[in-house]
RNA sequence: CGGGGCGUGGCCUAGUCCGGUUACGGCGCCUGGUUUGGGACCAGGAGAUCGCAGGUUCGAAUCCUGCCGCCCCGACCA
């Protein structure tokens, strides 16, 4: 613990990987490309599932469960849909194990070969929709508003921690409607979600759009999501929300009666954000020093550290801190007072701070003999020694006051590296500043795969508030409608 | 799949080129003591099939062959 971070600076991606194992995040397991998620960066994750789990209680959705496994056939029922997810799929193809002949440990047993092989689902519509065949019968059966909170698997051949690992933590909505204009709403209406999860509790300001065909999720018709901005200038995709027309429907037999005694195809949605959140909101705030975490989310807002010498005076300090403890509780505030005696305050202070603990309050014997206490906060890396009166208060408002930060702080670095380009060198001198870059596009396919190709740089979104503005593509010179998002991504 | 790197107590690591007593050191851990306003110090202690399998040799962490695993950079990524 006591290893300094690499900094930013000087190898951004390594910065990222110490940053994650020194803060107790996570660590490599033995499995490639799947990740240990330690008890630390899980509780950040809990705090995201349980809000995120609230808001979609509060728009009517309820939790079901489906199965890991999804027989092979399943996939191959929506064209587009199996050719996306094909190249990343595990497969389980047996059933059984049986000690080595050769003495060597276990070997699956050859004769225990599943007649239909499984797949390990990557993302669970197939299953899903294949149930749903069987829960809806009639318009009265709609709509159907299911989240479920799963683990999938995609066999990623490069992953990096929470970003992209080959087993991730996710939720995923699945949603049946009567009609188009109501599965369209749907879909915008989890967007929002997001987005307010996204800046009202990351502090992560995002940009709303909708995806190019190319970057379309398969097997939807439309892709919402949400994209934010990370320190190094590279996109991160944060949450999608995708309408699904009747595609699924189709593909499993979906349909209804209707009001006036017709038989309809369903209209479908389906949503998700995963543990990836974990990576954005480390690369959203994060500094040489460590973790910063936006108050809403720590598990962890205010850490208490006595400063003392010998148990009497230990004993004192403790003791007031308890009161202080106490009371910031009962406030709702989540504190911990770290009266380990076996770790010094200096420590203490660098540790919390690699932790990302927002608030950090501080007392010792000078304090308790002037009625002061610390107050450090975390975003700024500044401290002050204030009264100890009405701590209670000052610390809730210091709270607000971060959380406030954190968000405008992303929001000026987001807004300050989005830039607009008219020419293909603008474009160029754009993307290699890092950051956002607003553009003309003649809306083909062809175009964007060759900007790709030639920049590495995809259309992260054609923003939903973009204004209608006519001009010429960058690339082409063909007419635009309107300017779309480009950007290199994780 | 291509390129690079690595594999030695829980973690990091020296030693490998050029084979030779008991495998260096640090962190962490245990015991005792002194300390405590920014990652303390002293003393003692425990902890190792040197990734695996063969081979060469009187002798292998070290040389040879094969294999396995992980990481990084690419390719790939709804």
């Amino acid at each position: 613990m006591a290893s300094k971070l690499t900094s930013r600076e000087a190898d951004y991606s390594k910065w990222y990987n110490d940053l994650v194992v020194q803060a107790d995040l996570a660590q490599h397991s033995d499995v490639k490309g799947c990740m240990v998620i330690k008890p630390y960066g899980f509780a950040i994750w809990e705090r995201m599932k349980d809000v995120l789990d609230e808001m979609f209680k509060e728009t009517g959705h309820v939790n079901a469960y489906f199965p890991l496994f999804i027989p092979k056939s399943y996939f191959s029922k929506e064209a587009s849909h199996v050719e996306g997810f094909a190249k990343e799929c595990a497969v389980v193809t047996h059933y059984r194990l049986m000690n080595d002949p050769d003495g060597n440990g276990v070997v699956v047993d050859p004769t225990a070969k599943l007649e239909e092989e499984l797949i390990v689902r990557p993302t669970s519509e197939t299953i899903i929709w294949n149930t749903y065949k069987d829960w809806i019968q009639s318009y009265r059966d709609l709509p159907l508003l299911i989240n479920q909170w799963a683990n999938v698997v995609r066999w990623e051949m490069r992953t990096r921690f929470f970003l992209r690992t080959s087993e991730f933590l996710w939720q995923e909505g699945h949603t049946a409607h009567e009609t188009s204009e109501e599965a369209v709403e749907e879909a915008r209406r989890m967007l929002e979600v997001y987005a307010d999860f996204a800046e009202q509790w990351m502090a992560m300001p995002v940009l709303k759009g909708v995806k190019s065909i190319n970057e379309r999720f398969a097997g939807a018709v439309d892709t919402y999501c949400i994209e934010a901005m990370m320190q190094d200038g590279k996109a991160l995709q944060a949450g999608t929300s995708h309408f699904l027309g009747q595609n699924f429907a189709k593909a499993f037999d979906v349909k209804f009666a209707t009001r006036d005694g017709g038989q309809e195809h369903v209209w479908a949605t389906s949503w998700g954000v995963s543990t990836r959140l974990m990576g954005a909101l480390i690369m959203t705030h994060s500094d040489d020093a460590g973790l910063v975490l936006p108050p809403k989310l720590a598990p962890i807002e205010v850490v208490l550290v006595p400063i003392y010498k010998g148990p009497e005076q230990m004993g004192e300090i403790v003791a007031a801190l308890k009161g202080i403890a106490a009371e910031l509780k009962a406030a709702g505030v989540r504190v911990k007072l770290d009266d380990d005696d076996s770790k010094r305050s200096g420590w203490k202070f660098a540790e919390y701070e690699l932790k990302g603990v927002p608030v950090r309050l501080a007392m010792g014997p000078r304090d308790m003999a002037g009625g002061t206490i610390e107050i450090a906060r975390r975003d700024t890396q500044t401290k002050t020694v204030e009264s100890a009166k009405g701590i209670v208060e000052r610390v809730k408002e210091l709270l607000e006051e971060i959380q406030a930060n954190l968000l405008s702080r992303a929001a000026e670095r987001t807004t300050s590296t989005t830039r607009t380009a008219d020419t293909w060198e603008e474009f160029l001198a754009a993307l290699d500043a890092g950051g956002f870059v607003s553009a003309h596009w003649d809306g083909t396919p062809e175009t964007e795969e060759w900007i790709k190709q030639q920049t590495k740089a995809t259309i992260r979104c054609i923003p939903l508030d973009a204004p209608e503005e006519v001009g010429t593509c960058i690339k082409t010179g063909a007419p635009s409608c309107c300017r779309v998002i480009f950007a290199r991504a994780y």
